[in-house]
DNA sequence: GATTAACCGAGACGGTACGTCACGTCTTTAA
DNA sequence: TTAAAGACGTGACGTACCGTCTCGGTTAATC
């Protein structure tokens, strides 16, 4: 059983006020776009005040960030049975969400502000994590499989599968369909195969 | 008579001008960073009225970006004879850039203006261009010289060899020192041989 | 059974706190100022909360006065014999305690919110009534004495000796020794006298 | 012919604005009470920024206190040959505008603003002195005719006259009438004559 | 040489949002 | 019922930065 460790005195914060924040973050960006949303507008629509919300976040970043999380759904864990068709899966869903969702579109400005704002940059790597955990599971049960070698680096090879998206996505602007996810494919299943 | 299209009446724009404002721009930033920056600041530090610089620049971000086109060196495009040799050299200078590098300190917040200013995301995208030129180059004498396959889409490779350091550098904070660089072309290389 | 008229039920208030939440707000206010003086850091101070103190206390300036008036002591009512004598010690302990005392720190605060506190208004009303009253006696017992004429509104003559100290505390700055005072009786004196 | 001593460089502060924001305060604070008037609603109303407001004034009080200076009317400074005809003159005037002049609604306010701001300190200063000059005049009048003893402190004088206006306006709430006034010169006069 | 057009510095300006503060109330658990 | 702790709504505060505008004054090319 786990104990709730500290008894906690004086009044609770309230859970319907974080909920109500966190929903009118992602409505009123959703609106007008992070970058235009204001705090103020926020809390009024939240039916909260200010302080409220900077009682819980200490800037507008982090409530974003907090957001969004709460809004995306986890990228499943499927197991089709070989690291390509695993691989092709993960990366259509990548493809649909950096073009579509809500995250990628601010990215850059949640990286930006993480610069200088560490437990923001704690955060988001938590985040990031949380989406390179099942490129590594794939390849992980791949290996086990035999279908990948031992001596190569799974969380390099994470990286080449999802760099080119956030590089496409942020500077280039092409996209990564699902053609050209099975081009890049093509050029890194080689190199992974044992001997 | 050569072209200097417009004669121009009136006072011409100072040249020390821009230079100043360019090197005040470089030294501020350096020191609080670009976010923090505020145009008044390099103004007052460059010797010069806002005016001055507005007249110059449509925004901060076009100062900036234009300050650090300027700061930066062209990646030289080495030619050793080998995809594998040009590339490791290439990623070798890239990966110390991107770790020291003014332009990877800011590029977040480029982007993240440049998501809504065309004519900034224009002068990004340029940046970017010039920054994929030199792969593409060397994977184009690659396959003139029978390395890489012809079926291939060199543009595509370029992205697979450059977003896992943009990844890195933006998102996960690992580095890509040159033994990682070697392990990387050990997965992609591979992919790229004909037959 | 003696009248205690209520037999109160619960825990009783704790006499400490009352004592407690007085010492801390002179301590506070001598240390930042009445106006700068915050409920939370008196509630801090007297280690209560702040419901313990507006439970006692309906606002700030409520508590701030009734701890002045403890903190004040009633001026001696002094009788030497003449009302010359009588006023001068009176007066000289009227400019003393309008430089140095505490009160007169805030009186400016305490007018001001009387304005619009009409609970606060009778406080002040009841100090001010009792800063009074030693004049209208040492008058009184002159007229007994046939010191004073008959016909001169008491009231007034003691505001024509208060007023002027009010004023050059609380707006020109000037002070009201000894001398000045005996200056003042001089000019208030004659028209004092019967016949 | 007198020099304007600076020349002022950048662009100078625009008149209208100044006009605006003080006519923009009296017609606010003419609504809600001075208390309840806030800096963003004066500037609306102004059509003016806060930042213009603030770089004019570095308080709402100093506004506010500038304000009021502007709408007070001075008082006249009659002549009708008498001490006790000049001064009954302007306590009737006086005691017109203790009562309903806006300034005394709020000078307790100001004062208290003032203990903690040297600035707003001395343009109250300025004020009061203001209001003083005129009995100060009279009675030197008085003095030349012979009326007033050569050897009595004027400035104390003015201060036993006005004192206890303010006395009464501020704390006791008691007024100041005709009738009152002429009692109180009954008082006072007989220790101003020579001999 | 006078005119004119564009420049320059200084700095005021409107706008928009920020994060903070204090008051007095409310909601918990503990005594 | 009171107490301590502390979250909460309200409402205002003063600041920061952006990009624009308005001055007086300067610097060329043109007339």
């Amino acid at each position: 059983m786990v104990g709730t460790d500290t008894p906690r005195r004086g009044r609770p914060r309230s859970a319907d006020a974080d909920e109500a924040i966190l929903a009118a973050t992602l409505a009123v960006a959703g609106e007008v776009g992070f970058r235009s949303m204001s705090m103020d507008v926020v809390a009024e629509r939240a039916g909260v005040s200010k302080t409220t919300i900077y009682r819980r976040w200490s800037s507008k970043e982090a409530l974003v960030l907090e957001a969004l999380r709460r809004a995306i759904n986890p990228l499943d864990d499927v197991d089709l049975g070989s690291v390509r068709a695993d691989l092709e899966t993960y990366m259509a869903e990548l493809g649909q969400r950096m073009h579509h969702g809500k995250m990628s579109d601010l990215l850059p400005h949640l990286i930006d502000v993480a610069t200088q704002d560490p437990q923001l940059r704690c955060q988001l790597d938590d985040y990031v994590a949380q989406r390179r955990a099942p490129v590594i599971a794939i390849l992980e049960r791949g290996r086990a499989r035999g279908e990948v070698r031992r001596d190569v680096d799974l969380a390099l090879v994470a990286d080449v599968v999802i760099g080119p998206y956030v590089y496409r996505r942020l500077l280039t602007g092409a996209p990564l369909d699902g053609e050209v996810a099975a081009e890049l494919l093509g050029v890194v299943l080689p190199g992974l195969r044992p001997v």
